[in-house]
DNA sequence: ATCAATTTGCGAATCATTCGCAAATCAGGA
DNA sequence: TCCTGATTTGCGAATGATTCGCAAATTGAT
């Protein structure tokens, strides 16, 4: 049973945990943990290990070719509807009636949802939607 | 103004158009088109031209890091809600009235959907849910 | 048929991610 | 606390998808 029990794995835990819901690069990710002791290939094989156990989801930039790493957590990570800002990166949860609606209507025509990747992308209206 | 007159341009159009909706890493487009002539290097630069034209949409692949290239030209692939297979890659379209609403709903919010990537990730019923 | 502009194919370069391996760290028992 | 085997780290090299550079081929218009 791997716990969180090394140095940098607390780090990384630490700092995913205090972003649920936000995309981050791996690069990102290192960035924010500069002047802590956990080099890049710890990072990368931290996430993946995280990836395995289900605590973070993987996903795929855009047009980019790295891959974003999100904090999945929390509860509502697993049943909200989310809407990702392409922008700044932020995540947020839509858990209308309509939504979940919507949501039971996937599931009863036999298409199982990946509910830790149930996002749609677009622009939020901090950033301006008329930049799309 | 570019068109579609070269040879190759042709062939990887022609391609794309008859899969719409699905998804494929550059590689795959290659293999389908292996025999024609036409190399690597124009499928990518094509597909980049076609992306920046709007005439297909990239996103990326769950863990992987390819990127995936899907033909959007047809109305219906910009205003549906997307359900996208992991293990086939098919998509199927989705526009109940929960859909709309929720679309609607999301709109009213001043969250600026980006309509061709409106997908929602699982198993579709051919592929077995139980796998999930 | 000719010419300038565009596009191709090839091989080399780039960049994120993964691997291999020796050194450091860890957990748990004596 | 000290030892010991197992796990994890950091580094640098390898991998693999994508992009770039450039000379040769193709294109469309005169």
């Amino acid at each position: 049973m791997t716990g969180y029990r090394t140095e940098q794995r607390k780090l990384l835990y630490a700092f995913l945990e205090q972003h649920p819901d936000e995309h981050f690069s791996a690069r990102e990710i290192a960035d924010g943990l500069s002047g802590h002791s956990i080099s890049l290939s710890a990072v990368y094989r931290n996430l993946s290990t995280m990836a395995d156990e289900g605590l973070i989801s993987r996903s795929g930039k855009d047009g980019g070719r790295e891959i974003l790493y999100r904090f999945t957590g929390a509860e509502e990570c697993r049943t909200a509807l989310h809407l990702a800002c392409t922008q700044c990166g932020k995540t947020f949860h839509m858990s209308t009636p309509a939504a979940q609606l919507m949501l039971e209507g996937i599931a009863s025509e036999g298409f199982c949802l990946d509910r830790t990747k149930t996002i749609l992308y677009g622009v939020c209206k901090k950033c301006g939607c008329e930049s799309v």
